[in-house]
DNA sequence: CCGAGATCGTACCGATCGGTTCGATCTTTT
DNA sequence: AAAAGATCGAACCGATCGGTACGATCTCGG
């Protein structure tokens, strides 16, 4: 032991506070998140994954208490994040709901080409997990997709804005399988075209434009 | 030692031949493959799955090498399946593009209904592993789709019909993916009107109908 | 300045994993 | 009848896994 001190995982600790209780917990599920991602959730063991992101398996399982623990607060933590990056995309895309859908897809469509894009994190650990925890974050993601939307259809004055909604999910999902694993390239764009035009076909055939609100 | 004999996989071995060379193979495949698309390719062991469908682990490994050979093998065999099985429907809906398309999502409906339905077996696998091989089988399995849905497409008429092959398969994968993770009532058949309309309108607003041979 | 507690690195544990080997049994071939 | 070869069950192997324990270090509250 010629070389203990200094730890935290890297990060100097603010003098403030009791060197910070719930921040140990994020920086971990901050460094984790990409790790784990890139390699899979089974890809990578404990051991390996602490000496990558610098945090001793001790102070790991304090915090997350099982692997399992930690897989899901970090799929919960990422569903919330990119399900709040897509609707403030939403957001700043104006008041036309067809440049909302059009901003969904075009946010999507950069995730792809990133390098490190490998699918939907939360649909791939379901995939591979029967966990009912990791599932069950799994349905809530696409309930918030959903969610948004259906937003989207209603303003749009769709005839059937719950039918409209689940099927530009099923193109979201269908999009990020495909340019997973059948090349991004274009696939953002192409997702995109679909989608207006299913959302053209919806409130052209049913209820028309200007849905009340 | 009071019970050996009476081996190969529990079924009784045809008095002609040499115990057949490739009909082990074909029923280890067979055997093993609902077993890993249920349990997930990390989810059991070899010991357990050769314990679930009858083979030694020796002769498991001579047919296959080792576990991911296997699981190569499965996921080929099984590509080819159910591509064959989309084919056939499509092949059985008659003449009209429509009535084909519509042929494709009620056929891949009734598979979500399927109490065992877990998603794509492509999908899921590509998902969790970052071997080639898997990744390949996976990318062959989604052009083989895109094939089927191009076929289509050209004898819809539409415009382009790559493109629309293209975002038919997003459909495919992706009511795949919500039925299998957020409730598969229904899904089919929202997806296959979705599928319906997105043909309708690359007809419309493209070529028309009836594509030049 | 001293205890409480968070963290570190390392060693350790039992279980399980993928894969190999071996003796015995049975079938087919010669 | 004897050789060849496929299969079986079980034992075995080294590696890795998730998880725990321990002594040491550092920071903070009192």
């Amino acid at each position: 032991m010629d070389r203990t001190g200094r730890y935290h995982l890297g990060m100097p600790v603010p003098k403030g506070s009791t060197i910070d209780p719930e921040r140990t917990r994020a920086a971990i599920l901050k460094a984790a998140t990409p790790v784990l991602y890139e390699r899979g959730l089974d890809g990578i063991g404990v051991a390996e994954l602490c000496a990558l992101i610098g945090v001793s398996k001790e102070t790991l399982y304090r915090h997350f208490g099982t692997k399992d623990g930690l897989v899901e607060a970090m799929l919960q933590a990422r569903s919330e994040r990119v399900s709040r990056w897509l609707a403030e995309a939403v957001a700043a895309a104006g008041d036309d709901p067809r440049d909302q859908l059009a901003a969904v897809f075009d946010t999507l469509g950069e995730w792809y080409e990133d390098p490190v894009f490998r699918g939907c994190a939360m649909v791939n650990a379901a995939a591979q997990h029967h966990i009912e925890a990791v599932r069950a974050v799994t349905a809530r993601h696409l309930g918030r997709y959903l969610d948004l939307l259906t937003g989207v259809a209603e303003r749009a004055g769709a005839a059937d804005p719950p039918l409209l909604a689940r099927q530009l999910l099923m193109l979201v999902e269908g999009a990020t399988v495909v340019a997973a694993h059948h090349g991004a390239a274009g696939t953002g764009e192409q997702a995109r075209q679909a989608a207006l035009a299913l959302l053209s076909a919806a409130a052209g055939s049913g209820g028309g434009r200007g849905g009340g609100g």
